[in-house]
Order: structure tokens, then sequence, then C-alpha cells
DNA sequence: CCTGATCGTTTACGAGCGTAGACGTTATGC
DNA sequence: GCATAACGTCTACGCTCGTAAACGATCAGG
């Protein structure tokens, strides 16, 4: 099942903090977002179903985790990205970036020490 | 004006070859996708009229040109996701891949030798 | 000319999404 | 105990998308 754009957000904040209650999420994004609480709650409701959250009972109200994890949700846009439109593969991605002039000194930096990093993993 | 998952199919088409005629853009994508005509038709509208593709009459059927370049298609959903997932950078993307045991010794290789490449044009 | 094939245009419909209000339930302070 | 505030649940509505059929115009062959 599908996370949509502005579920995410609200993911987002429990993989920030977790648990959250929904006052809580509101806080964390629904006011940066303009939301109303309405459109928290359900976000929300959403996501339960999807079992992408899970809820337990804290009083009056309930505290909310994730069950999906970040790691895996990350995986799978982004390799849907790869797959979409670079062949699956890393390098034209990276190629790409370094065409538009989006890479900076200091990304080129980052990119030969992880590289290093990873050789020296093998 | 966004360019949905399947109407990118149909840029995608065009933009390996141009123009194509509606009858052409079924058989490149919609056959392989298991689409009607109809629905080839349906995507070819919604494009015409989110501009991000323009027809020219050629007898009694028109032939389509995309009129948004597949490189800032690229761009922008790349930086979305950059910007959704990764911070804005590069860097973690590569990383999170690495960490995900998504790097063959090939695509390692590719990237040393575009770095290299890059950094002899600075 | 008329008719059928061939295009493009219009209409349709259900699912998901963004957005949010209405409604119901329950705990709690007076 | 009762009114009220604080939660969660249900309902809603317009829009985009995926998917496609129906309809209408037009060209070509008989």
């Amino acid at each position: 099942m599908r996370i949509s754009a502005a579920e995410s957000q609200v993911m987002e904040a429990l993989w920030r903090r977790e648990p959250l209650a929904a006052e809580e999420i509101f806080a964390e994004v629904g006011r940066a977002q303009g939301w109303a609480e309405g459109t928290v709650k359900t976000l929300i409701n959403r996501l339960l179903k999807k079992k992408a959250v899970a809820a337990e009972r804290d009083g009056r109200r309930y505290l909310y985790r994730p069950l999906v994890q970040r790691q895996d949700y990350v995986a799978a846009e982004s390799q849907g990205l790869l797959d979409r439109l670079f062949d699956g593969r890393l390098a034209p991605l990276v190629s790409h970036f370094s065409e538009r002039q989006k890479l900076s000194d200091e990304d080129l930096a980052e990119l030969k020490r992880l590289i290093r990093e990873i050789d020296n993993g093998r």
C-alpha cells in the first residue's frame, strides 16, 4: 500500500520522534503545512488503515508509532525513481546532477570520501 | 503542471522518437502496458492540455512532439526526491544505496570514473 | 455520391488524495 | 451527576489519475 505525499509528512514526524499523539503530529507538521487538525486526523486514519502506523491507547487518546521503517520507504521511493528514469543504475543519476551543475565542491568531496569508505569495506 | 506516471510513459516514447502519431505511441508503449487505444488517446489529450506535447497536422491525423524536455522532467523529479528524502544532497542518497548493498562493483567503478571526469573538468 | 474505416474529441466512472467539517464518546472539573 | 472540553470516527467534496467506451468528423474506395 502506497504512502501518499501528505501522508509521508506525518510519517516523517513519527520517524523523527515516536510515539506521538495526534495533537503532537499536528503541532509538528500540520501547522507548518497549514493544515487544519481534521486533515491530520484523516491522514493518521488512512495510515492506520494502510498499516503504516500503529496506535496504542494512552488514557483518553492514542499514541502512534510508525510500522513502516523510513529505510524501507526511502529505498522503495529511490529505487522507483532510479528504475523509471535512470535505467535502474546510480551512476547515470549522479552524472545527471553533475551535468546540471548541481554538484557543489562539497558534494564532490563527500562523494569521494564515501567511495573511499566503501572501498575500504570491500 | 505535473506529468503523471502513465503520462510519462507516453512522454518517454516521444523522447525516444519524435514526432509520433497516436497509433505509433500506442504501438510503442500502449501495447506493452496492456492499455487499450482509448487509454493512450486520453493520455495524449491530457498532455496536450498540459502543454507538455504539441500536435501538428499530418493529413488526416496528428503528429505529436514533446514540448517538455526529458532533461527538465528528470531534473524536477530527481530534485524533488532528493529534497524530500535526502535533505537535498546527493551524497546521502548514494550512501543510502551503498548501505542497502545496492551498489555493485560495476556501479562503484562507474562512479569512480565519473568523479575522475568531473575532477578533470574543474 | 455513399459507406465504411480511421482519427480525434467527449463523456464516464471508480479509486485515491488533499482538505476538512460534523458527529459521537468519554473523561473531568465543578 | 452534569456540562464541557478533548479525542477519535464518519462523512464529504472536488480534483487528478487510470482506464476506456461512445460519438463525431473526415477521407478514401467503390
